[in-house]
DNA sequence: TCTGGGGTCCTAGGACCC
DNA sequence: TCTGGGGTCCTAGGACCC
């Protein structure tokens, strides 16, 4: 921990669903959740009017549509999210050089290393008031809670009191006021399966972790866990902000809308996303030695099967056939509801192996290396995902409202234009194309990509 | 129609080595 | 008769995060 209050935290607030509000003025003020919008999908973000309704992360759709069965489902646009996220990471590093990107949304910011010293509550509360409001300029519309602190524990835990368009800035010394009152569930790396063990030991809130005997918190939650938790306790962190962290593994991964049974089937989604990891790693310019998949079943069973290999390799081919070999040995006839293809242990440069013996798998089919033809057949309904955005050459842009039965319904409205009409037309007018996002009044020097969302 | 996708870190047991 | 002891690597699974 440090004497100053140095590290900032910054989290966007309901990201995904606020930049779909920036976006089509008619859902401003309105339940928004984007996520999984099939019959298997999730939540990710939901807006804070649907939170009013009881909808929140990871519920899945089905429960959320009960809730709030008159909100905005929308898929997702990952462009236009990657495109805000990128804004702020560059907002960010014009304070320090050291920023530690969290996920697409979150981050950690060094501000002694940018040369940002004082002490003083005062002169933050204004550092943290500027950027907020620059923040909220340059995204043209979205807004960011933030948290200043003495580590990464309390500039986190600061950040999150300060949610939703809030800040707080912990002053030196203040630390241990603001935790000890708090639930030990608030503690980042505590979720329900943690919780649940420490309730046994009497444990609920931080006083009471405070209490705990360092020996018994090792025995119940292991080494790593029970002595981590036991310094968090007493607000001891010095994790620094790591600029650079290097990948660690690379994975995809698909949920089908039915169970997969035809072997047949499953082996070529095996192909296509070993295709897929090999592509990323290229463009990553990186080799990897271990090969994994994984596999969950009709029942939800998962079952994860690694591979680690003499030498490395970023070849799809290889990959495949490790893949292959691995999902061999695994009773798959039941149905399966998940399968992916994953890669770590990265080196790199390639150290091929000189011998291997796989069985002889083919050549990959046309239907493998076509992807979208895959999602299509597995993902959800249609080519028209609600809330893709589109352009008519007629209307102009617009997002998709709703589609089916041969009909794609556009709202033609962009963060731009204010509330726009709505028009039915056919899924197969050939005046209507997909669409990537509004390009951003303010531009991003993205020659090089930030970490992977 | 309960339960996504992309990650990180940790643990525990067995193999293997000195 | 009686089974060391530490280290590393690998594998599988689980908890957690956004």
């Amino acid at each position: 921990m440090r004497a100053s209050a140095s590290i900032l935290h910054l989290d966007l607030d309901a990201f995904f669903a606020s930049v779909e509000q920036r976006d089509k003025p008619s859902l401003r003020g309105k339940p928004v959740i984007v996520g999984g919008i099939g019959g298997r999908g999730v939540v990710a973000t939901a807006s804070y009017e649907a939170r009013e309704f009881g909808v929140g992360s990871a519920m899945s759709t089905a429960e959320a549509r009960r809730r709030a069965p008159h909100a905005a489902y929308l898929g997702g646009r990952f462009d236009a999210y990657r495109q805000s996220s990128r804004i702020v990471m560059a907002l960010l590093h014009e304070l320090s050089p050291v920023v530690e990107p969290l996920s697409i949304d979150e981050a950690y910011v060094d501000l002694a290393a940018g040369g940002i010293e004082t002490s003083s509550v005062v002169e933050l509360d204004r550092l943290v008031g500027d950027l907020r409001a620059e923040l909220t300029r340059r995204t043209e519309g979205l807004s960011a809670s933030v948290g200043v602190g003495s580590s990464k524990f309390i500039a986190k835990l600061a950040s999150e009191a300060a949610k939703p368009d809030g800040w707080l800035v912990v002053a030196p010394g203040r630390e241990l006021e603001m935790i000890t009152p708090m639930s030990v569930r608030a503690v980042p790396g505590v979720g329900p399966a943690t919780m649940e063990r420490l309730a046994r030991l009497g444990v609920v809130t931080v006083a009471d972790l405070q209490r705990a005997s360092a020996k018994e918190l090792v025995r119940e939650l292991g080494q790593a866990a029970g002595s981590g938790l036991r310094e968090l306790a007493f607000a001891r962190d010095d994790r620094a902000v790591q600029a650079v962290r290097e990948a660690k593994s690379i994975s995809v991964e698909d949920t089908f809308a039915t169970d997969l049974t035809d072997p047949h089937e499953i082996a070529a989604v095996i192909d296509r996303d070993a295709v897929l990891v090999a592509a990323r790693m290229r463009k990553a310019g990186l080799f990897a030695r271990t090969v994994t998949i994984k596999v969950r079943l009709g029942d939800f069973t998962t079952w994860t099967r690694s591979r680690t290999l003499d030498g490395a390799t970023d070849s799809a081919e290889r990959i495949r056939a490790v893949a292959r070999g691995l999902l061999g040995g695994l009773a798959t006839t039941s149905g399966v509801r998940l399968l992916g293809v994953g890669v770590a242990n990265f080196t790199a440069a390639a150290q091929e192996e000189l011998f291997w013996a796989d069985e002889e798998l083919g050549p990959m089919t046309e239907e493998v290396t076509s992807v979208p033809a895959m999602r299509r057949r597995h993902g959800s309904s249609g080519a028209w995902i609600p809330g893709m955005d589109v352009e008519h050459e007629e209307h102009g842009r617009g997002w998709v409202w709703g589609a089916g039965h041969g009909v794609v319904t556009v709202r033609f409205e962009t963060r731009l234009t204010g509330v726009g009409p709505v028009r039915s037309l056919a899924s197969d007018d050939p005046g209507l194309h997909p669409v990537g996002p509004l390009p951003m009044a303010f531009q991003v020097d993205d020659s090089e990509d930030p970490a992977p969302g």
